[in-house]
DNA sequence: TTGAAAGCGCTAACAA
DNA sequence: TTGTTAGCGCTTTCAA
């Protein structure tokens, strides 16, 4: 009595049936007379055989998973994304695939290598320099990126991070703030559109960005950071930081310092995480669609797996979240 | 010119040599002459060649590959569990294949099934019955189960969740708390546990627990059920939360509705997700020890597999954290 | 409508 | 030290 699971010929026998029969009637590639057709049904109930993926895919090519890679699952931003992402793949018979590669580039390369030769396609994350992700366009395998690129030719979903930085900035300039100052985090490639659209808006005004780095966009990294930041000559009547991560926990710190959010400074951050909700004051941001552009890079995906044509880059605008921790400076 | 990958037998036929050897000398299994190895060195370079996984799977039987399935991805507990058994298991060699059920009992059977085949052993968090859960043990993969089970022989990772709420009640007890009311899920099998603990305690102190049950463990139920909670004859002086997030919620709400906290009211949660601190007051709660509780159950997973025998069940203590949501009331 | 047979890319005895 | 050979579980022509 062997123990192990059914195979495709276990049921060809018990059916007297043979394999390809077996075969074609469980991927539905055909249909067979009813008699043939019951037995089979009834055989597979009995055994409790289920097809193997594995063999499957090695044949067909196509395993009906797709890879997902992303910086840091406790980041809710990411956590969005996956969210989105997801629902669309589970919609389409696929299963997610998730790697998380911690902020760390170097584990980023033999991760994706290893995800590539088991999915249909990948939705990738990275933290690498873009002379360095060449090799990305070489596994064969559709690729979804995340971010704008300059130089290579991948399907991309981005934000408009320049935009969305730009919208905030002159809120708070309208709102009577001079003194800027931004808490970026220079390893993004976002880093520098942010960057970008604070100058741009601040310059059209005459006024000067003060810009301070975060070695990790987290909560940790802006609690440490805000007593260079406010316990200088004269700190910043405002605040844009690189992500709500930082601004909550620069926040955090500055009231423990003593300072008095919104008055004494106003805080805004990036990405619209819920617990943006949750702060006292509750966190002023931009909302970059987290999820929206999980589904769309994996309608993406998809798309390119399936054949279908699709534009090589698509743009999620991103939208202003007025919250307490800005106000007007009178 | 064939365009596809290269196979094995590309490289054996370039090298001049059987695929065996290719075979025996990409997996390190044993050693061939100089000439024979730098040979075949220099051709995969030369090729590309990388081993089709797929293919190595089908016939070992392992895929290096174990699966993980959680409730909500967005939920910063969760999302801790992954960091720790995804730290483990890329320590081991194995990539973690994650599966978000989203709270969805119905959802959890097929996407186990399918996940099933295409890994070494699965942990598995679940929403189902413990009578529903029967066919996991059937599925002959080495499996990991996370809380507590009181019929089914599985191995399992548990925090001790009656203990955590004893102490956080006897806390609050000392704190000078008698109207003590519970904000539960009652859909979660641990909800028993927590409530267990709490009124085992309030039961010793001659109290009784006021109990409201929320529909889902998120922080927009606890939003919710705030106002029915507190705009009753008489609201509680203290309210133990079925996890942060729904805490994190009720405080919100409950400062909207023009509540000082923790002066009108003290609030706790389970789980010390990183935003109970961020929020004013910062969150009293229960650490279950969330990323603990990910590598305890892939160090166990890994041992089954390894057929290195465990205990059957791995507890981890719970700690009180105390914050400046729960005050004394004299 | 059904089946025989040839693999998919790789590993694992067993031989040489 | 190296090669031969027989599959793993499945799909897919092609023929019956």
């Amino acid at each position: 009595m062997k123990k192990s699971v059914p195979t495709i010929r276990d049921v060809a026998a018990a059916a007297g049936v043979s394999t390809a029969t077996v075969s074609k009637f469980v991927n539905g590639a055909q249909r067979f007379s009813p008699p043939v057709e019951d037995t089979i049904k009834r055989v597979i109930a009995e055994l409790g055989y289920r097809s193997n993926p594995l063999a499957q895919s090695m044949i067909t090519g196509r395993t009906k998973t797709v890879g997902l890679s992303i910086l840091d699952i406790t980041n809710p931003h990411f956590t969005s994304i996956v969210k989105g992402a997801n629902r669309v793949a589970q919609a389409h018979g696929y299963t997610v695939l998730l790697v998380d590669t911690e902020e760390n580039p170097e584990r980023e390369r033999p991760l994706l290598e290893a995800l590539s030769r088991r999915v249909d396609g990948m939705i990738v994350f990275s933290r690498m320099q873009e002379k360095d992700i060449g090799w990305l366009t070489e596994m064969d395998r559709p690729l979804v990126f995340f971010g704008r690129l300059s130089q290579l030719e991948l399907p991309t979903v981005a934000s408009d991070d320049h935009r969305g930085a730009y919208m905030l900035t002159r809120h708070l300039i309208t709102q009577g703030h001079r003194r800027i100052a931004y808490l970026g985090f220079s390893k993004s490639r976002r880093d520098e559109e942010r960057m970008g659209g604070i100058k741009e808006c601040l310059a059209a005004h005459g006024l000067e960005l003060c810009v301070y780095d975060g070695s990790a966009p987290s909560a940790i990294e802006g609690e440490r950071m805000c007593s260079s930041i406010m316990l200088g000559a004269e700190h910043p009547e405002a605040l844009i930081c690189y992500n709500d991560l930082m601004a909550l926990g620069f926040m955090k710190a500055a009231q423990t310092l003593g300072f008095r959010l919104p008055a004494d400074i106003s805080v805004a951050g990036f990405d619209n995480i819920q617990f943006g909700n949750y702060t006292s004051p509750a966190l002023t941001t931009v909302d970059l669609q987290s999820e929206r552009m999980g589904v769309a890079a994996m309608e993406k995906l998809l798309a390119t797996i399936d054949g279908t044509p699709t534009d090589r880059l698509t743009r999620i605008e991103p939208q202003l979240i007025l919250r307490a921790s800005t106000a007007n400076r009178n």
